[in-house]
DNA sequence: CTAATATCTTTACGCGCGTAAAATTTATAT
DNA sequence: ATATAAATTTTACGCGCGTAAAGATATTAG
């Protein structure tokens, strides 16, 4: 109960009265406790009248529900997680942007986890998380280096949508890009527009997509008929722009490359191919004076602006979250699916790198 | 009170039993559970014989205390908000990774914020961040465009940290880099090496940082005695690439530059005006037959892979968060300091760009 | 206007844990 | 061994809310 001074100094002083609980709220207002808790569950519960007046008083006295008390006894809160690899990496913090909006413009309340490019860190998020009673999780794996058996025992537990990068058939679903039709879309663009591609890569890529990609690549030349070369460069890790700078200084310095058209298995690869090249005084381009050209895959949002501007194959980042987001909420809403697999197509941006 | 064939089932089956709460787990092992909530609290509050018996019941059946019953009555929890207006911009990726693992380190569980280049989003992550019940907040403003009063109100109830750019005596400190010495370096550098630099920005900066660069600049012009030339160029919003870009060939349309030498206020309009140069087929760097010499500030994670690789001061990423980590975890701790102030010196990072 | 229905109020309990106080056991010092 | 301090157990209460049940009231349909 609400003394009536505490009332009354409210009523003087407004926004003066801190409101400690729903009770001293609802009697604030004049309603119970109960309707009030309901109509924080499910605001179109109660009357509407009833409605107006608790969002006058919420207008007026700032109180919301104490978050942990609500979640104490519920099973599953509003609670969506979403976890990415590498968060310094603007792709995947792209994409979490993307999934943390639809999660909000949904009702839920997302909490971004990166992996920071380590797999202990991603098991330690799902440990995390699992306290957490998340709703419902979109996770994009690590890839090679994840540890399989947590992330199979955390999707038995909490309800998972994979993204990204796909970990056969864990989770509710895998939402992500068609890769096949990424490499095939754009070695098809290279080899209408000038020498047939090779195809610059990891030696041990991070995750599954690398090795489609490479293996569409390997399957349009062919059908082309026109010969292959896939030149893989040594390298661990994230640091994909190192990885590719070296790769491609030391290929250079082998000859390795049989053709003037280059196309990296992903952005991340091309600009740190670029740099060598700008490091090695070897233009790129599709104009003239220019000795090769460089493609990458993935739409990497800096792509734009590398020298010259990265052509690449993008992802739909769009279509992507609103496929994995919405997979995830039907999925938390009820909805009983078999495991499935959505894979988005992308769409060539051509700029003048090849 | 747990039932013996319980007890009987979880001995046969290890992990199969299932603990509900924190009464069942300390019957589990044969002690109170006011110990092993001490134990939670703070491991070494209890004697090491029984520190060892829950540490190896908890090895086994993985128990952890329902965080939100343990959080709803403790007035502070042990949660630490780190809130950065763009997480897409590597550079706050960057920090916010190092400020994470810090919040780890010292025992703390960091929560991630975006606002995503939007002042209400900024506004709503306080509003979130209250309900949280945080320790402590780890805030880098949105600068001119985030909303005073709100920021003001939220650092009077929760301990905040003010790091990366400054709102003049707010929250418990602030903690970012010296950005005078920043522009004075590396103007002074440029000057030494070659033609006195102009200096590129953004007619309506995000943040005051931008402020204290251009003055920085024009009172080292002032002391070399050199003619200063400010380009402010159009340009709202966080889309500082493309501002720079735009901007570069608006100015070189109308031939602005008076030297061959262009500070840019910060690395990703730098970015920008790399790629413009690229686009007219200007040649940067510091080499013979290039026209004109391009430096950064910042350190930006890309600058490194930009063509030509950016001449930039870098922030000193390690000793900002360190510091700014630090002073909020003291302070938390009880440590009651008057406001103040500090500003870290930057590296200078001398690439081929200038 | 009455009956049926939707909404609200009252009352009451439980969730999982923090925490205080008093009694008891255990460890340490004299 | 005894006194003292430290750790632990027992007991008990409260936190802020969800939620169920039963009765009271308001709304809508007929």
């Amino acid at each position: 109960m609400l003394p009536d001074q505490d009332i009354l100094a409210g009523w003087l002083v407004m926004t003066e009265v801190k409101i400690r609980n729903m009770e001293e709220f609802a009697a604030l207002i004049g309603i119970s406790r109960p309707t009030v808790s309901k109509y924080f569950n499910e605001p179109d519960s109660v009357r509407p009248t009833t409605r107006e007046k608790i969002e006058a008083a919420l207008a007026e006295h700032d109180y919301r529900p104490n978050m942990y008390a609500v979640n104490q006894n519920r099973k599953l809160t509003k609670n969506v997680g979403i976890v990415v690899p590498l968060l310094v990496d603007p792709y995947f913090a792209e994409i979490a942007r993307n999934l943390e909006q639809r999660c909000i413009d949904a009702g839920y309340r997302p909490t971004l986890f990166s992996a920071h490019g380590t797999p202990s860190h991603e098991v330690e998020i799902l440990d995390t998380l699992r306290s957490l009673k998340p709703a419902g999780v979109l996770l994009a794996p690590m890839g090679r280096a994840s540890d399989r058996t947590a992330l199979e025992k955390f999707c038995g537990k909490v309800p998972t949508l994979i993204f990204d990068s796909s970990v056969d058939e864990i989770g509710l679903a895998f939402v992500g890009s068609d890769n096949i039709q990424f490499t095939t879309e754009i070695t098809d663009y290279l080899c209408r527009t000038g020498e047939p591609p090779c195809f610059f890569e990891m030696k041990t890529p991070a995750n599954p997509n690398a090795h489609r990609r490479r293996q569409a690549y390997l399957n349009a030349m062919a059908r082309f008929g026109h010969p292959a070369q896939v030149i893989s460069v040594d390298g661990e890790g994230w640091s994909f722009e190192e990885i590719g700078r070296l790769g491609a200084h030391k290929a250079f310095d082998k000859d390795a490359f049989s053709t003037n058209t280059i196309l990296c298995s992903n952005d991340r690869l091309a600009i740190g191919f670029l740099t060598a090249c700008h490091e090695r005084g070897i233009r790129v381009g599709r104009e003239d004076g220019c000795a090769i050209r460089v493609a990458g895959q993935d739409g990497h949002p800096h792509s734009r602006y590398t020298c010259p501007p990265l052509t690449t194959i993008s992802h739909d980042y769009d279509a992507v979250s609103k496929a994995a987001a919405g997979a995830l909420f039907s999925a938390i809403e009820g909805a009983v699916r078999p495991w499935n697999s959505t894979r988005l197509e992308g769409k060539l941006v051509l700029r003048s790198s090849a």
